[in-house]
DNA sequence: TGCGGCCGTTCAGCGGTACA
DNA sequence: TGTACCGCTGAACGGCCGCA
């Protein structure tokens, strides 16, 4: 049993046939609540993460309740993936008291698929929005987040309060298990940013062929490190990159000591003077690119161009 | 020809194990 | 005992292939 899932969006539909809801930066979760078995929480990929989050236990207080939740951890007030990453594979017991007090996570439920025995599936999401909001579900861990009519106003409120982004999603829609929908659609804010090219690394299971580049930011002694970039690479994007870097080869590294081991280990060093845009979702809480995406070569920038300040570098 | 599903790639972090 | 490495989990994206 895993989630519906959203189709990235190119255009933010404006019918009002669609709905928009906060795009939130945490973990998808089925969270199946049954007099018999009481609470479960099972992840995208259908493991039982129950235990990881003792803080919810509490939820659903026995009925029989099965809704579809993100679960979030804030840090300042806003969704944190970085803090909940601390959380998502802690199984110590301990350890887990510490966090659920310290660090801990908020469900956030926007959808409801059965309820008291009754399948919901087959209702059109406004009818499902209407029952869920019905249930009052509040509490310290769990909440039930609006949903807008505007979306061009929440994708503006989204991006100043740095929040992920929006999804949109068709009144309409029945719920379907494991499906990829296009009644569903997602608009991330992703952050476009020029950095430099100090390195390259093979694909798994190839020699030639490009796997990931290594970007950095220049300063006085180097560059410095700000990870791998390995998405949209792939095929004749990564064939041209790769013609580029090659004349550029060289035998030590142009970054600056610090470089994670993991990252140096079987990379291949270039001069660093080709800057390429990668898109992202931020940093890490390393200070590393969070899911980056390559977008192209900046053959119009050079690598003291963006001495200043590449974050606020804007390819548009 | 277009769409959807699958697969392979990247990222981050934790836990267990091996080794110095 | 501390460190390094591997494998697992989560996330997203792009390419390829099959089917309608």
């Amino acid at each position: 049993m895993r989630p519906m899932l959203a189709t990235r969006g190119d255009r933010l539909p404006t019918s009002p046939e669609w709905l928009h809801e906060v795009k939130w930066d945490g973990i998808r979760l089925l969270v199946d609540s049954t007099p018999e078995r009481g609470l479960r929480l099972w992840s995208r990929n259908e493991n039982d993460v129950t235990a990881g989050y003792p803080e919810l236990a509490g939820f659903g207080a026995g009925r029989d309740l099965l809704v579809d939740a993100e679960v979030v951890a804030f840090r300042d007030g806003i969704p944190t993936f970085a803090a909940l990453a601390e959380r998502m594979h802690v199984r110590n017991q301990r350890r887990l008291e510490v966090l659920a007090r310290d660090n801990p996570v908020t469900l956030l439920v926007f959808d409801v698929l059965r309820l008291d025995g009754r399948d919901l599936t087959g209702l059109p999401l406004e009818e499902r929005r209407e029952i869920l909001e019905g249930l009052e579900l509040a509490d310290v861990h769990w909440q039930v987040p609006a949903a807008y009519d505007d979306g061009e106003m929440l994708m503006q409120a989204t991006e100043q309060q740095g929040l992920e982004g929006v999804v949109s999603k068709r009144r309409s829609s029945r719920y379907e298990y494991g499906a990829r929908s296009r009644h569903w659609l997602k608009f991330p804010h992703r952050r476009r940013t020029s950095w430099v090219v100090g390195g390259w690394r093979p694909e798994t299971g190839s020699r030639g062929r490009l796997g990931a580049v290594l970007v950095g930011l220049p300063s006085a002694d180097g560059l410095v490190f700000m990870g791998r970039v390995g998405s949209g690479i792939a095929g004749r994007n990564g064939q041209a990159l790769l013609e580029l870097l090659a004349p550029l080869a060289r035998t030590t590294t142009p970054f600056v000591a610090g470089m994670p081991k993991v990252d140096a280990v079987g990379s291949h060093w270039v001069e660093p003077s080709i800057v390429v845009d990668v898109e992202s979702l931020g940093f890490s809480g390393q200070g590393r690119l969070r899911q980056p995406a390559f977008i192209g070569v900046r053959h119009d920038l050079a690598p003291d161009d963006l001495v200043e300040d590449p974050a606020e570098e804007d390819a548009e």
